[in-house]
DNA sequence: TACGCGTGGGA
DNA sequence: TTCCCAAGCGT
């Protein structure tokens, strides 16, 4: 990366700051995790908002904090509640490592979600952009928060491309650290955040409404194509995680254990669909009943 | 570092 | 219709 993308002039750095967080006070959405919402709430919203979209998270989110409104509350239950009351929102192991991150807030922190960046980091499925969240917008503190909507911004207004790389580099952690500002950093996490989802979109970004687009390199450039390798999609059809979708979505429609014959009928091929089960049980997402039958684990 | 891990909606 | 991708994490 070129010296000149990596900072911005200070009056820059300046307009920046405050155009994105005034846009932030006009647009943000109305969203229940921000609407003074416990620490645990914030983390649960986060958990489910990890490569899931908004839409669909809401509903669930809000059976789920009806149901469990506190970490003990959760912790308290099976894991195959948690599971079952994942519903469709895709990546079912989630919801097991909330459950287990639920577990160790009450074991080692009072039932209270921690604050400081290490200790939401020693908790299953926290990595770091969910510590950096939690401590941002549950706690109010000063952390670097980089999720795939910040970096596109950061990439595109400060450095002039259309996405970022493929994984967070040093120099972009540097980067998102010098932009921190000393006050309010939670607010400009959350601005930021909220502006490459609305605004500043992967697929079609809508310069026109950018509170920022003056400052923005990658549109003084010309809007250059994303050069580097190509961003690969993932395959789908006929995967393992096709297949263990299928069979998680015959578990989750019932209480009591399923025969097996039920789940035999949902995939064709034999072998990939007993390896599947076996990773599912190794996973701790399915447990077998008998021989022949299987449920959620309780 | 690159890959596996679900699901469904919008362009 | 097909493709892309959506507040990542763990290995």
């Amino acid at each position: 990366m070129p010296p000149s993308s990596a900072r911005l002039p200070r009056a820059d750095l300046a307009r920046f700051h405050d155009d994105v967080i005034a846009w932030f006070g006009r647009e943000a959405r109305d969203l229940p995790w921000r609407r003074d919402a416990s620490a645990w709430a914030v983390m649960v919203s986060e958990f489910m908002l990890q490569q899931t979209p908004v839409a669909r998270v809401l509903p669930v989110y809000a059976a789920w904090m009806a149901r469990w409104p506190t970490p003990a509350d959760l912790a308290a239950e099976p894991t195959g509640e948690a599971v079952r009351a994942w519903g469709r929102l895709g990546y079912p192991r989630r919801a097991l490592r909330l459950h287990a991150a639920a577990v160790a807030i009450v074991e080692r922190h009072g039932g209270e979600v921690p604050a400081s960046i290490d200790e939401l980091r020693t908790l299953p499925g926290v990595g770091e952009y969910t510590a950096g969240a939690i401590t941002s917008f549950a706690h109010r503190g000063r952390a670097v928060v980089m999720d795939t909507n910040i970096r596109r911004v950061f990439a595109r207004v400060v450095s002039g491309v259309e996405f970022p790389a493929a994984g967070i580099t040093a120099a972009e952690r540097e980067l998102a650290t010098a932009l921190l500002p000393a006050e309010d950093a939670h607010v400009w996490a959350a601005a930021t955040m909220e502006l490459g989802a609305l605004v500043c979109t992967a697929r079609s970004p809508r310069c026109v409404e950018c509170p920022v687009a003056s400052l923005c390199r990658w549109r003084a450039a010309g809007y250059p194509a994303h050069d580097g390798p190509a961003r690969r999609g993932q395959a789908w059809d006929g995967t393992d995680r096709q297949c263990r979708g299928r069979l998680m979505a015959v578990l989750r429609e019932t209480d009591a254990p399923v025969p097996k014959t039920m789940l035999d009928v949902v995939w064709p091929d034999a072998r990939q669909r007993e390896r599947c089960l076996d990773a599912l049980v190794a996973d701790g997402l399915v447990e077998p009943i008998t021989d022949e039958s299987y449920a959620l684990p309780t």
